[in-house]
DNA sequence: AGAGAAGTGCTAGTTAACTAGCACAGTGCT
DNA sequence: AGCACTGTGCTAGTTAACTAGCACTTCTCT
């Protein structure tokens, strides 16, 4: 599922090519089955192969996926999350960065939050 | 794991109390035994009774999970996470929260960030 | 002290996941 | 047109995950 939402589509090969470690193509095909089936992942026909792709809205993958990342590691506290990710050093923000970023947490601010 | 992370630590019918659609008791304590064998967790004697606990710290963790969220759902930007953070309606922020994030973000920058 | 509850160690049987491999259908190249 | 290439559909066999259950130990409550 990451290498898709990352991807946002991929052939069956292309899935196995971006996984570390990866298992069979038969297993990588089976797989994309099943998570068809479970309504996880949609197919599309390019020719004669297929191109799976998330069943959901990235928008809400994303949300989704930050819900639970803050359920999971930061009590569900959305400051603490914020906090960590300027702290990271793999982050790499410019000082630009932390000036757009405190324009759009003024912004959000006006909106009444 | 995600169960582990949220409570620091857990006794093996907590966790299956933690899980939605449970599987049996037999099969969480075999799951848990290869998390250890594979150096993911590590387990105390509580009196009779394993807790288990993530062999990794809570800080380490929680850095790792962000950058792979990052990368997966944020084409790993770091302000867009943040942006999406404060978007979100289930966030439930309060103006006094913007306010001291607002403060940590004039932080980071005098940090040189 | 004794009974019950809750936990682990271990094992046999079942179900699901993975592997390997075939036949066949489109693409692209010569 | 013909041939290699890459892909799917499907299947049989193997490995890993899950289930169910027993014997044994440790705490708890009466």
């Amino acid at each position: 599922m990451d290498v898709l939402y990352e991807r946002r589509s991929a052939a069956v090969s292309e899935v196995m090519e971006a996984l570390p470690d990866p298992p069979s193509y038969s297993a990588v095909r089976a797989t994309l089955r099943v998570l068809e089936e479970k309504g996880h992942v949609t197919h599309a026909e390019d020719g004669p192969r297929y191109v799976y792709a998330p069943a959901v809205s990235p928008d809400l993958a994303r949300q989704t996926a930050l819900s639970h990342l803050l359920k999971t590691f930061f009590n569900g506290s959305a400051e603490q999350a914020v906090v960590t990710l300027l702290q990271m050093s793999d982050t790499e923000m410019t000082s630009q960065d932390v000036e757009r970023l405190a324009a759009r947490v003024r912004e959000a601010r006006w909106e009444g939050r």
